[in-house]
DNA sequence: GCTACGTATTTTGTATACAGAATGCCAAAA
DNA sequence: TTTTGGCATTCTGTATACAAAATACGTAGC
């Protein structure tokens, strides 16, 4: 009899939040494109009530924009939804990084090493793809060693309202050598435990991703 | 034939959402309470479809706890939330601060001017109540001055989510007059217009009230 | 040909209905 | 007395129904 919470199975509308934002996120709805209730109720074979409830959540994410009377539509990006989402990005980060060195053990330290071998690998090998995934992987293990439930979770949402413009823009050559460049000095921070760099580093480490974006996507 | 979306009047489930937010932050609907859908749309004199939006839109928020099949429930506030929103608190408020000293107008440092002698005076005074409004007001002409509006909304988030404590656990006297001169180094921060000194300020005022407040409340 | 107006259709917002899970209660057995 | 099983009730999750607003479309007027 415990007084925990025990897992149950998602309920229909978890579930269409999930796939909706997938679809979003990953660009298979286009910024800007009207969201019609009846059509994506009917195309994900479910009623309007959870689908309605799957637009609201994603609209509290900041993913869909609703208008009274109107409806729904995804969230456009512009630049200034960049140039504001960016520095939040970097400050959160930044916490991350000050946390995450002062909690992290030596097997994660471990971790990281792998992981940016690989991301080194990678980019040597001219594999975006692996990279991508490596330095995911990488600003995963700080988030989880910053163990704060909140900063992950509000981290997680802002980043999935910029991820789209990065999936959209190549990045250049330039910007990913020193993408990795960038990538040595966090990980010689983590290894010194030295938070405050860490913070400084992985803020600037945005800041020049938003810089490249922007230049890229020309908006 | 504007092409912006203009202004509609406000749907049910909208005035639901910001009624029940203001019940509970304000300690209307104690941490941990359970919410009953039905009873709830009875009160409020509507049928179960917008008062269900109505608590998810919290639930994003993060004020509302959903267990599938089990309802909902007031976010409980334990030591641990706290100790888990405050540094996210701290970080985003120095960024406010940094941003804020960069684009402040001299307009905008009179006012600021304005609120803090308010401020004084009324600690001066004993009136908490209005210490409180002209702590308010400062803060929320830093992130106005900030100019960043996603910032604006995930501070508001997380400090709606935190205001209830706050609440609850009246403040010390010491503690009290220590804010009244931290808000003295927050002015002068703005007025020299130094962003990395009023980030670092606010940030250090912030972990200073989580602080007192675990006191304060025990937990 | 273009604009303006009125009507038909679509779409959202809200209410109601129904099914199934969770909870509470009571009785019977150990 | 405590526990366990089953039944009744309550509540959530989903589907459907209905009203009103917004949009689309066609026609009349210029």
């Amino acid at each position: 009899m415990s007084l925990h919470a025990t897992p149950r199975l998602p309920t229909l509308h978890q579930q269409l939040t999930d796939r909706l934002r997938r679809m979003i996120v990953e660009g298979m709805l286009a910024p800007g494109a009207k969201i019609n209730e009846q059509a994506l109720a009917e195309r994900f074979g479910v009623s309007r009530t959870p689908m309605r409830e799957a637009i609201r959540a994603l609209a509290t994410e900041g993913l869909v924009v609703l208008t009274p009377r109107r409806g729904a539509a995804v969230a456009p990006i512009t630049r200034a939804d960049l140039e504001e989402a960016f520095p939040v990005l970097g400050a959160l980060e930044a916490l991350a990084g000050e946390l995450a060195a002062q909690r992290i053990t030596e097997a994660g330290i471990g971790t990281a090493r792998d992981l940016h071998a690989r991301l080194v690998a990678s980019h040597s090998d001219g594999d975006f793809r692996g990279y991508s995934k490596a330095n995911a992987a990488i600003h995963r293990l700080i988030l989880d060693f910053a163990g704060n439930e909140t900063l992950t979770r509000m981290l997680q949402s802002l980043d999935g309202r910029v991820r789209r413009a990065r999936v959209q823009a190549n990045i250049s050559p330039e910007r990913w050598a020193a993408a990795v460049a960038e990538h040595a000095e966090i990980l010689a921070a983590l290894e010194a435990r030295d938070g405050p760099r860490l913070g400084a580093v992985l803020r600037q480490h945005i800041a020049n991703k938003l810089t490249s974006l922007i230049e890229r996507l020309q908006l």
